[in-house]
DNA sequence: TCCCAGGCTCTCT
DNA sequence: AGAGAGCATGGG
């Protein structure tokens, strides 16, 4: 599916396909990645720091990582093993998801770190993704690691004897409250948030869900974007307006088995598009 | 000024 | 179980 050459400490990434940088690392799944300059893209996930790019003639490049950190980390970081051009051949049967899917060529699922995401997601509730990508930033500048030119994600442990005046400073409002109550179940083990992946998705949704503040829409983000369900369907305001207009509320049966993978080349159409609409309920 | 943002909780039927 | 208000904060 792709051959990888490591050279002078960059990965070399060949041969892969339906990977395009800026509809996967900005499309509102992960909130931690930016674009450097022309086509150059860095960011922080598994308390790694790194910078990419996609060169001319389709190669990824990883720059300054090791052969380890790739195959440990990045490989399923960036869903590499998943076959895309299936996906896309088996829901091309219907025109409309036909149509989404090549709006937004290249994006790819990113498997993220659990807590991360659900916390990321926690803190994406009625509320946008540039205030999100701040409050994510303070978060880490204040409670993660310092490792010189980046801050990690902190961790549930670290959160868990923090109080809602300490995390004022996030300016995160009414969550607050909700990212200490997660922070506190997952550090004691009441969610057992790191076995999520093992368990049946109706099970892995309603554990997410003892969490004060963690809805459907949350926990399917943290199931579809870490927990390597794929048939999570997040439903949030832009999928729903989506769903009405384009499928008149019914997801085609030919998705269901990649929902999520649909669900964000739909998202990304939906947000592009404006779907020429203005509002079809809520 | 009002409306909205990758929703959820709480309350009232 | 279903509808509706309220919620912190900031941008348009």
């Amino acid at each position: 599916m792709f051959d990888y050459v490591f050279k002078n400490n960059n990965i070399l990434i060949k041969g892969i396909e339906n990977f395009d940088l800026p509809h996967t690392l900005d499309c509102g799944q992960a909130f931690r990645w930016e674009e450097k300059q022309n086509g150059v893209w860095y960011g922080v996930a598994y308390n790694k720091y790194l910078e990419l790019e996609k060169l001319s003639d389709g190669t990824i490049v990883l720059y300054n990582t090791s052969e380890a950190d790739f195959t440990d980390i990045w490989c399923d970081y960036f869903d590499l093993n998943r076959d895309y051009n299936e996906i896309i051949d088996a829901i091309s049967t219907n025109d409309i998801l036909k149509a989404a899917g090549s709006f937004g060529n290249g994006i790819r699922v990113l498997n993220q770190e659990p807590w991360e995401t659900l916390c990321s997601f926690i803190i994406s509730q009625n509320n946008n993704i540039k205030r999100i990508k701040g409050i994510i930033s303070r978060l880490c500048e204040n409670f993660g690691e310092n490792m010189g030119n980046y801050y990690t994600f902190p961790s549930p442990e670290k959160l868990a004897g923090k109080t809602v005046d300490d995390l004022a400073v996030l300016r995160s409002g009414f969550r607050a409250k909700y990212i200490l109550d997660a922070a506190q179940k997952v550090a004691s083990g009441e969610v057992d948030l790191y076995s999520l992946n093992k368990l049946p998705i109706d099970k892995a949704r309603e554990e997410l869900m003892k969490i004060n503040g963690v809805g459907p829409k949350v926990a399917d983000c943290a199931l579809l974007f870490s927990l390597k369900h794929i048939d999570a369907f997040p439903k949030d305001v832009w999928i729903k307006r989506a769903m009405q207009v384009l499928f008149d509320g019914e997801l085609p049966k030919e998705a269901l088995p990649y929902a999520g993978i649909v669900q964000q080349y739909i998202f990304f159409y939906a947000r592009e598009t404006k779907l020429n609409i203005d509002k079809v309920g809520k």
